[in-house]
DNA sequence: TAGTCACT
DNA sequence: ACTA
């Protein structure tokens, strides 16, 4: 039976720019066991807020998981092995991150991704991400994979260069964004959060961001 | 010496 | 205030 409502009708997936797609609620029933993991990852490395090269707080609070982690403070942005704060290895990404990390990416047309590192990033109200690159992975021929879950945001997506006027996506719960090939280098970003509460992850959302580092 | 995952 |  097909879909009639208007009630509950979801927009479709769509192309952002080549090679970058968006797959609405491709995340489906395991965003609860997602969360759970997150929550597991945290109790072991904690969020925490850290500062850029030019010695600003970030707003987001960030841990990782994986073989590497990306870290950024006044010397710079990175990925390492172990966590600055505790000098422990991250822990370990969980299979179901893996699981669902290659699946978005096969469907967004990048078979067999593998990815050696997960960024979590918590947004509380009034969080935002300006426009950057992430150009600290070694191969750019590597897609990347963002996973939104929790308070809905408006995912920014720009081009080659800064000044490239930036789409405005909304992202729910459980929308998953690929991009790599032409638009692997993108500018991209987050529009402040607003204020809300989800019935899941309340005041928050949570997202994560897949690559292969090394 | 340009560029900056930040703010106004 | 750093680095590449």
């Amino acid at each position: 039976m097909q879909q009639q409502g208007f009630a509950f009708a979801r927009e479709p997936d769509e192309a952002l720019a080549p090679g970058a797609r968006v797959l609405r609620g491709f995340v489906c029933e395991a965003g609860v066991a997602l969360w759970a993991e997150v929550q597991r990852v945290a109790a072991a490395a904690p969020f925490r807020h850290m500062h850029t090269p030019g010695g600003r707080r970030m707003s987001v609070a960030i841990t990782n998981c994986g073989a590497r982690g990306w870290v950024t403070d006044r010397r710079g942005y990175r990925y390492v092995t172990e966590d600055p704060q505790g000098g422990a290895p991250w822990p370990a990404m969980p299979a179901l991150f893996g699981e669902v990390a290659a699946a978005a990416a096969t469907a967004a047309g990048y078979p067999d991704f593998r990815p050696d590192a997960c960024l979590i990033n918590r947004y509380e109200p009034s969080a935002r991400m300006t426009l950057h690159q992430d150009v600290d992975e070694r191969d750019f021929d590597q897609p990347i994979v963002s996973v939104s879950l929790g308070l809905p945001a408006v995912f920014l997506f720009g081009g080659a260069a800064r000044g490239d006027k930036a789409r405005r996506v909304s992202l729910q719960h459980g929308d998953v964004v690929v991009w790599g090939g032409p638009s692997r280098r993108f500018f991209h970003g987050v529009a402040p959060l607003r204020e809300g509460e989800h019935a899941l992850l309340g005041r928050a959302r949570v997202n994560l961001t897949f690559r292969v580092a090394g």
